[in-house]
DNA sequence: CTGTCGTTGGGTCC
DNA sequence: GGACCCAACGACAG
């Protein structure tokens, strides 16, 4: 039997460290091993996705194939420039190739398109082996086959699981060698142009200069050597982020980071970690190298563990899970665990059995049909709600394509449930367009445990946009850095500017004015006032809150399947009313000390129906569609129990 | 059925 | 800085 010919397909595992998919690879003795990385269309078209992530994953790519050519200099990463879906087939062809390996994933969108590849494989006579899920702690798999087949909702289940599927595995070396590709000419090989889905658009063409320039020069890209590309030749615009990928990046910094600092290593509470630091920040900053594979999960677990263990034997404090470093990753398991659990639900509310309908009320669950919604998202968006606070953290995430985990607490509830009423999916779009470490799994859970929507139920417990901060940063440093026009304002007023006499506005440089939409007045910066009165806001959302919880609507619902949910929520129903309080939505009034008048401006118009939510969800598989976990609505609320007022 | 707990709240009082 | 209250969810153990 001649020696196999194989084709590594990296994708999220963009490391040479603690690969068990690679390692599989190896111990096929192959002749030759083509280590390849295809463009993805649906990263380039459909995902949201910004320079500063592209940038992040161009830095894995190149680090990776440094890495290849240090083991063997005939070897290099080859990015080819089509999807895997349609090129691999002739690939597999073109290059003789016997086998076809890569590491198992279990994300939605991930396991549809390896479905379809392996497809074609088995057509083609190709091998295929699937390695070990490794970018989480255990296979996502087995977790909820050990949860009993349900998703993984809570932390404690999470752990109960995973102590029933086992150790977690001891990381494994790099390889020490490799062979070399093969042949790489491509023989004729007609690239197929990827299509923009239909309904649901390209995403991300704000940020390309032309539509056709991230596949325009072939397969092989621009020299024909298959490259790792740069943002230019993607068309993309520049990053704006210092955070750089590449396994060789973030290794180096983990053993710098465990071998000089033990104890704070052994001894790490995430609750305990300043959102409000920057230069450097309190975290480790490794979620983007996790979510592209740079940094093994299951190598920084064991490495953070050993310190741990040593620690402990010689009676030293450790912290432990949830708030442990290790904890951390447990989260994450969780998360990985129920996505692999509820398929394309997972990520909406729309048929999904888990989740209640909740802060999808007032924004029709689906779509933004409120101007006056609308323009509250965008600003929030922007950061330029008039909440110092908010608006550092949102400015700095689209700057730097990361906030700390408590920063992305503080401006997802204020988003939802506990200002705003504004469904998390529009937040989590946004989230998933700007941070670098973007990973579906961990985003959509985060924002429903969040918005109170699934995972965390305890939404009385509320962030507040001011306390909140003061408790990090009572000098509002953080707030000085990333919104830069209220540097000089009294520590008395950074986080309430709105609340600062005129005199001191002057002094500081800055006028609290309008909606954030003109940057001066007459050359003197501007920073808006407060988009609405919070604790007034705050009321309506506990109330609403509340009422939601009562009817206890679930994601699949056949009401809510059809969409007449609305019927079973009158207030939502009619969309805000001018003045009215007491329901989600009203529209608050509010007039501050000087007079003037509060936030509204004149509304714009609203955004037209999003497309993408309604072909996400009509694009889920049938057996999806229909299956999923009933749930029985036994509280017999749905008729008349709403709640209409919130006791005050 | 009751009581307790849940990674990370805020405000007041001492 | 800690104790306690606020108004109160759902999961789970007993």
């Amino acid at each position: 039997m001649p020696a196999p010919r194989v084709l590594y397909w990296f994708r999220t595992d963009l490391r040479l460290h603690d690969s068990p998919a690679l390692a599989a690879a190896l111990a096929l003795h192959p002749s030759v091993l083509y280590p390849i990385w295809c463009w993805d269309s649906h990263y380039v078209y459909h995902a949201r996705v910004g320079p500063n992530r592209w940038q992040f994953l161009l830095g894995c790519l190149e680090d990776v194939s440094r890495s290849l050519t240090i083991l063997n200099p005939s070897s290099k990463l080859l990015v080819l420039r089509e999807p895997a879906v349609t090129l691999l087939p002739k690939l597999f062809k073109a290059w003789g190739i016997t086998h076809l390996v890569f590491e198992k994933d279990t994300d939605s969108y991930a396991k549809e398109r390896d479905g379809k590849v392996m497809e074609s494989a088995r057509q083609a006579g190709v091998e295929v082996v699937v390695g070990p899920q490794s970018r989480t702690l255990w296979d996502s798999e087995e977790v909820v086959k050990a949860n009993g087949g349900k998703p993984t909702m809570s932390i404690t289940q999470l752990q109960a699981a995973g102590k029933k599927v086992g150790p977690i595995a001891r990381p494994i070396d790099a390889p020490k060698s490799l062979p070399g590709p093969g042949e790489t000419g491509l023989g004729g090989i007609e690239q197929t142009r990827p299509v923009v889905e239909e309904g649901v658009g390209d995403i991300n063409a704000k940020y390309r200069s032309s539509d056709e320039a991230s596949y325009s020069s072939g397969i092989a890209g621009p020299d024909g050597t298959f490259s790792v590309p740069t943002l230019e030749e993607l068309g993309m615009k520049p990053a704006t982020t210092h955070i750089r990928g590449g396994e060789s990046v973030i290794l180096a910094r983990l053993s710098q980071i465990l071998s000089n600092d033990e104890e704070w290593a052994a001894t790490f509470e995430k609750p305990k970690t300043s959102p409000a630091a920057f230069e450097p920040q309190s975290t480790f900053l490794t979620s983007p190298y996790l979510h592209f594979g740079a940094l093994s999960a299951r190598y920084f677990y064991h490495r953070v563990e050993d310190i741990v263990e040593k620690r402990r034997a010689e009676k030293k404090a450790v912290s432990t899970p949830p708030v442990s470093l290790t904890g951390q990753l447990l989260f994450r398991d969780m998360y990985f665990a129920a996505q692999s659990a509820i398929g394309y639900p997972f990520g909406q509310t729309y048929n999904n059995a888990h989740f209640d309908i909740k802060t999808g009320l007032v924004t029709g669950g689906y779509e933004v049909d409120s101007a006056v919604k609308e323009q509250e998202f965008i600003r929030w968006r922007e950061g330029r709600t008039g909440f110092p606070w908010i608006d550092a953290i949102m400015r700095q995430l689209k700057l730097e394509g990361w906030i700390h985990h408590l920063a992305r607490h503080a401006v997802a509830c204020f988003l939802t449930r506990g200002g705003c009423y504004i469904s998390w999916e529009r937040g989590a779009e946004v989230f998933e367009e700007w941070l670098v470490d973007h990973e579906a799994a961990c985003n959509i859970g985060n924002w429903q445990w969040l918005s109170c929507t699934a995972f965390y139920s305890m939404f009385y417990r509320c962030y507040s946009p001011v306390a909140f901060g003061k408790k990090w940063d009572d000098n509002g440093d953080y707030i000085r850095k990333y919104v830069p026009e209220l540097k000089d304002m009294p520590k008395k007023y950074i986080y309430e500017p709105h609340k600062a006499p005129l005199k001191d506005q002057r002094e500081a440089g800055v006028m609290i004015k309008g909606d954030g939409s003109e940057a001066d007045s007459d050359g003197i910066p501007l920073y808006p006032k407060p988009m609405f009165d919070f604790p007034t806001q705050r009321d309506i959302c506990l109330a609403g809150m509340k009422n939601a919880y009562k009817v206890g609507l679930h994601g699949d619902h056949p009401k809510v399947l059809d969409g007449t949910w609305k019927e079973l929520f009158p207030d939502e129903a009619e969309g805000p009313t001018e003045g009215r309080v007491g329901g989600p939505g009203g529209m608050t009034t509010f007039e501050d000390a000087d007079g003037d008048e509060g936030h509204h401006e004149e509304p714009v118009a609203a955004t037209p129906k999003r497309s993408g939510r309604q072909s996400k969800a009509s694009r889920a598989p049938e057996s999806a569609k229909k299956g999923g976990h009933k749930r029985e609505h036994s509280q017999g609320t749905l008729d008349g129990a709403f709640v209409k007022k919130a006791k005050s």
